[in-house]
DNA sequence: CTGTTAGCGCCTTCAC
DNA sequence: GTGAAGGCGCTAACAG
C-alpha cells in the first residue's frame, strides 16, 4: 500500500506528529531528530497526503486563476506572472502553492462555476483576471460568491478588472479608458477624422471602457464618431469587423480595434483590400502584446503592464504585498506610437 | 462556521451518506428524497469539501498540466487544449476536473518538483508538455517519478516529447525531425547553399531533433553545414543569435530558426542590418503559431496541430480515448510555404 | 522539544 | 432504497 506518515513516523521512531512538524516546519524540531525523520522520509520515498492535510489544516496550496482563454498570451502571461509569485516559502510543507487555472471562455456561467469548484479545494486565493461581463443578474450572482469565498478565508484579487463592491476583493483594474481616449487623441493629432471603431464583444467592461474613451476623444475634438463594430477579441473578428467597416465607410483613414489581436485581422482586411498601412489606412490596437512590435508596419498601440500586474495580484493574493488603499488601485496603459499610424493622405 | 454534509442530511431530513451519494450520483435514490436533499443543498449554500472528499475516496479532480511557460503561445495552446478535455462528465460531483497549470521554466529540477507537488495532490492525471531535459542524470529521476506517480494511479501523458520506457506514459510525439528535414529541403530546393541555424537551448530533445533534420537534409543534398548559434526558445535569442550569424558568416541568404518566436528575432536583426526578407535573405520558423501568418512578410514554417495534440492527450489521460498502440504516436508537421522564404539573389 | 488524543468532512462497506 | 459505523491520513491542541 501506499505510504503514509505513520510509516515514516515508525521508522524514525519518533510520533506521527513530529514528522508533522519536521515536515511542515512550523515547530521548533530538535536537529538530531529531524535528521533521522528526514532520512526515513527519504529511504520511503514518502510524499505528503495533500488532501489530508489540506483536511486537517482547513486551508489548501492551490490557488485559483480565471482567465478567458489561456491560448491568448493576453491572459497567458498575466497567469504566469501571478503564478511566477505564488511558490517559495509561507506556504505548508515546501512552500510551493499550485496554479488552478481556469479558462472561463468569457461565459459569466463558467465564470461563477469554477468559482465554485474552487471555493470546493478549499483554495488559498483567487486571482480574476479579465474584463467582467456587465449584466445585473451575473453581477448579482457573482458579488454573493465572492463574498462567500471571502468569507470562507480564500483572498480574492481581480486583476484588469473594476472592483465589486461590498465583497473584499482587491481590485487592480486597467485605465482602459484613458487608454482608449489617448489612443484616438493621438489619431485626431495626426489629422483624421473618419476614424472607424472595432469593438470587443458588448456587455463587457473592458470593451464599454475603451470605446468610453474613443468617444470621450471624439467628442472633445469635436469629430463625429464613424462606424463601430463590435466582436470577439480575436483575429477573425478583426477581419470580419474590417471589411465591414470599408463596406460601410469607404472613406475611412484610420482603424481603432478592441485589441493587438484584433488589429492583425484588421490589417489582413485591409491589405487584401489592397490599402496600405499607414499610407492608406492608420491601425492602432490595444495591449501591446510581444508580437505587436513585430508585425509590419510595428503596432501603434496602449501598453498594459500585463506581467507586472499579474505579479502584484500574485504577491497581493499571497499577502506578500499591502492591499490598495481602497482596495483598488487603477494601472495606466502607455500610449505607444509605431509605424501603423501616420497622417492621412490629403 | 461551515455548512458540512451532516447538515444538508439534518435539514433533508436523511443519513449522511444519502446526501453523499446524490452528490455523487454514483447509486440509486429515490427521486423525492433526491429532490429534498438538492433543495437543503440549496437552502443551506453547501458546498462540498474537496479535500475530505479525496481523502475519502482517495482520489481527487485534479490534473496536471506541466509547461515551460504558459505565456508562450505554444503552450497556451495546448494547455487550453488540455483543458478543454478533462472536463464534462465523469470526475466526483459534477465531474469538472481542474487543470493545474505548472511552469517549469524549461528547468528539469522545477519539472520533477511540481512532479511531487502532483502526486502529493493525488492528481487523477498529468499531461506533460514539451521537449525533455537530455541529461542521463535527470532522465533517471524522471523515468523514476513517472514510475511511481502511474503506480499511485495517475494517468501519465507526454505531449510532445518523446517515450520514457517502462514507465507506463503515453506519448505523443511530434515528428520535429521530419519537419526540421522538410523545411531545410525546401530552402535547398529553392536555391540556397548558405544556410544559417538558430538552434534552441541545448540538451532538449526538441533542439536535437530539429537540427537533426536540418543536418540530415543537407548532408543528402550534399550541401555543407553553415553557422549554427544556440539559444533560449524567445524572440531576443533570435535577435542576437541572427547578429551572430550575420558577422561569422556574412554571405548566407537563408536562416532556419528554432521556431516561430526565434525567428522573429531573427526578421528584427536582418531588417535593422539593411536586409530584406526574403529578396537579401530568406527566414523560416517552425511550430506555425497563430500570428505568424499575419507577420510581413508571412513566415514559411512547420505547422503542429499543437491544438490537436493537447486536446487529443488531454482525452486519452482521461481515458477517453484509446491509448496509441505501442503507447506511443507520432504527430507529423506539415510545411508551410509562405511570403518569407524565396530563391536566394544570384 | 516530543508524545497523546481527538477530530477535520466525507465515502463506503455492511446491514436493514 | 436507506441508515449506521468505521476509517481515509494528517494536524492541532494539550500535556509532559
Amino acid at each position: 500500500m501506499t505510504v503514509t506518515l505513520a510509516d515514516v513516523a515508525a521508522r524514525a521512531q519518533v510520533s506521527p506528529a513530529t514528522v508533522s512538524r519536521v515536515l511542515n516546519g512550523n515547530y521548533p524540531v530538535a536537529a538530531a531528530t529531524r535528521e533521522r525523520v528526514l532520512r526515513a522520509v527519504d529511504d520511503l520515498d514518502y510524499v505528503l497526503n495533500g488532501p489530508a492535510s489540506a483536511l486537517a489544516a482547513a486551508t489548501s496550496d492551490l490557488v485559483g486563476i480565471l482567465v478567458n482563454d489561456i491560448a491568448d498570451p493576453f491572459f497567458g502571461i498575466m497567469a504566469g506572472a501571478v503564478q511566477s509569485e505564488i511558490g517559495g516559502p509561507g506556504g505548508r510543507a515546501g512552500g510551493e502553492r499550485l496554479a488552478v487555472v481556469c479558462n472561463t471562455g468569457g461565459s459569466s456561467e463558467r465564470e461563477l462555476t469554477y468559482l465554485t469548484l474552487l471555493q470546493r479545494q478549499r483554495a488559498a486565493a483567487v486571482v480574476i483576471t479579465g474584463g467582467a461581463v456587465e449584466n445585473p443578474v451575473h453581477a448579482e450572482a457573482m458579488a454573493g460568491k465572492l463574498r462567500r469565498l471571502g468569507e470562507a478565508g480564500t483572498r480574492i484579487v481581480l486583476c484588469g478588472r473594476p472592483p465589486v463592491p461590498d465583497t473584499g476583493a482587491i481590485a487592480l483594474a486597467f485605465d482602459n479608458r484613458g487608454g482608449g481616449r489617448r489612443l484616438t487623441e493621438h489619431l485626431i493629432g495626426l489629422g483624421h477624422r473618419r476614424i472607424g471603431y472595432v469593438a470587443g464583444p458588448e456587455e463587457r467592461t473592458t470593451t464599454r471602457h475603451r470605446l468610453e474613451g474613443h468617444r470621450d476623444a471624439l467628442k472633445e475634438a469635436g469629430v463625429d464618431e464613424c462606424a463601430t463594430v463590435h466582436g470577439p477579441y480575436d483575429r477573425r473578428s478583426g477581419y470580419e469587423a474590417t471589411r465591414e467597416l470599408l463596406r460601410r465607410e469607404p472613406d475611412l483613414t484610420a482603424i481603432v480595434t478592441a485589441n493587438d489581436t484584433v488589429a492583425l485581422g484588421a490589417c489582413a482586411a485591409l491589405r487584401e483590400a489592397g490599402l496600405r498601412i499607414p499610407e492608406d489606412v492608420s491601425v492602432a490596437g490595444f495591449d501591446d502584446l510581444p508580437f505587436s512590435v513585430d508585425v509590419v508596419p510595428a503596432l501603434t498601440t496602449v501598453r498594459l503592464p500585463l506581467h507586472e500586474a499579474g505579479a502584484r495580484a500574485g504577491r497581493i493574493a499571497m499577502g506578500r504585498e499591502p492591499e490598495p488603499p481602497g482596495k483598488m488601485s487603477v494601472i495606466a496603459g502607455e500610449l505607444m506610437v509605431r509605424g501603423s499610424t501616420a497622417p492621412p493622405r490629403k
